[in-house]
DNA sequence: CGATCGGTTGAGAGAGATCAACGCAGGTGG
DNA sequence: CCACCTGCGTTGATCTCTCTCAACCGATCG
């Protein structure tokens, strides 16, 4: 299993140092190293490796151990946890300007897998934490944001626990627009590069009731279902039925 | 609302420098002040103050401003968050040990109800945060307690999405067992400090199902319903329910 | 062209919710 | 001291939302 990703990064990674350097990079202000100073960025840049890797390849597995973090500076992977009888749980995704791995892990606790294209920045792990202790400033910046994820996180346990299908496929759809708005990326378009087994298994549902619950939005005229994607025909009606 | 809360907490707070010093306190080496040198405890406990509250008060309140952050030294408390129609759910339970405000977080994303009677150590934030800025030895133990907070987190939301009702209410009896082993306080008896609606809460299920998978567990002489907790009869059978 | 994959749709079943009644302990006031 | 009330938990009957099982559709690909 593990091995198999081995094989997948593997064949998957052109590494080379970052031919554009951090200071044009296009999450620079967005991510974790908004934190630094014109000179830190050196430091980082010279640790720094860009990665690409295919749709459907995995950057790490659930367990693996953290032996490098990464910054997602294109495309979007899934974050998923197995339980031992092979249940699957999506614990969310992973979009531009993420950082995987903020709690600095000795071990992954989920697996990362490509749903598009995607680079990443990646950091050797005793560099990048060596780097840390340095300066408290990016230690920071790194915290806020872990502290960002807990609150995400509760916003889903809430999700999971206390809210109807319908709710839950609407808050869904509106929480991935306000992410992509966050980063810059508002249209009345939302794409969808995750297939619809993927968003159930966010949700606590089954395909096909999150197929079902699409098509009940598409023919109230709430959305209009597109490829790869869906179309906001009346956000406000939306928004009352996610109960936000 | 808050400003009941607020006159909760007038009423309850026997405020007061903490007597016996942290050097002695049980929490020490469990908490996030283990980090701690000597001296830098003195500088902590120059800036902490022991707090007291009945059963059934509020500590603080979902969107308070986090004018200070929490050690827990004694009781038990329930961390909630309410939707805005009402829909409640309880994100976990706090103890011994446990830090609120972990995030450094601006305001609460939860309301911290004493359950039983409580102590907490509070810090005012505005000098725990100078206290931080000198010492990353601190803000690095608080980025770990954060870090494994959101690994619990993670595991929540699997068994939010993807347990049935019984494995639920197994997971977290022996979760909650887990919890207090690793404060020292091993026991074949759980206490239950709080109702079943809160454990409903937390679970995402309704009272009556938590009854009656508690019951359930009961007849099948796993565990035994006792005043005020449950008493463990087998735990090999309860961990192959809780599946996890 | 058949095969495969991802998604949709339908019929039926089941886990858990809802509605309702009841029991019991603790508190309160006559 | 007893009657009453309230809060909490349990139990039963019924309902319903979502799951399960199954068929089907369209796109893509060898």
């Amino acid at each position: 299993m593990v091995s198999e990703h081995d094989d997948a990064r593997r064949r998957s990674c052109e590494q080379g140092r970052a031919e554009s350097g951090c200071a044009e990079c296009k999450v620079r202000l967005i991510s974790v190293c908004a934190a630094l100073t014109g000179e830190e960025l050196d430091t980082l840049e010279a640790l720094s490796q860009h990665v690409a890797l295919d749709a459907r390849q995995t950057l790490f597995g659930q367990g693996d151990a953290a032996m490098a973090l990464f910054n997602v500076t294109e495309g979007v992977l899934r974050l998923t946890r197995l339980l031992p009888d092979g249940r699957r749980h999506v614990m969310g995704f992973a979009l531009l300007g993420d950082f995987l791995g903020l709690s600095l892990p000795a071990h992954f606790s989920v697996s990362a897998e490509a749903l598009t294209p995607v680079t990443v920045c990646r950091f050797e792990r005793r560099a990048f934490t060596a780097l840390i202790d340095e300066k408290p400033h990016l230690l920071r910046r790194l915290h806020e944001r872990a502290g960002h994820e807990l609150t995400l996180a509760q916003d889903q346990m809430l999700l999971l626990g206390r809210r109807t299908a319908e709710e839950k496929v609407a808050s869904f759809l509106l929480a991935l627009r306000d992410r992509y708005a966050r980063i810059g990326r508002t249209s009345v378009t939302l794409e969808l590069p995750m297939g619809r087994q993927d968003i159930a298994d966010h949700l606590g549902l089954t395909i096909e009731t999150v197929s079902r619950m699409l098509t009940r939005l598409d023919r109230q005229r709430i959305i209009l279902i597109v490829p790869g994607g869906v179309r906001f025909l009346d956000l406000g009606r939306l928004e009352r039925l996610a109960a936000a």
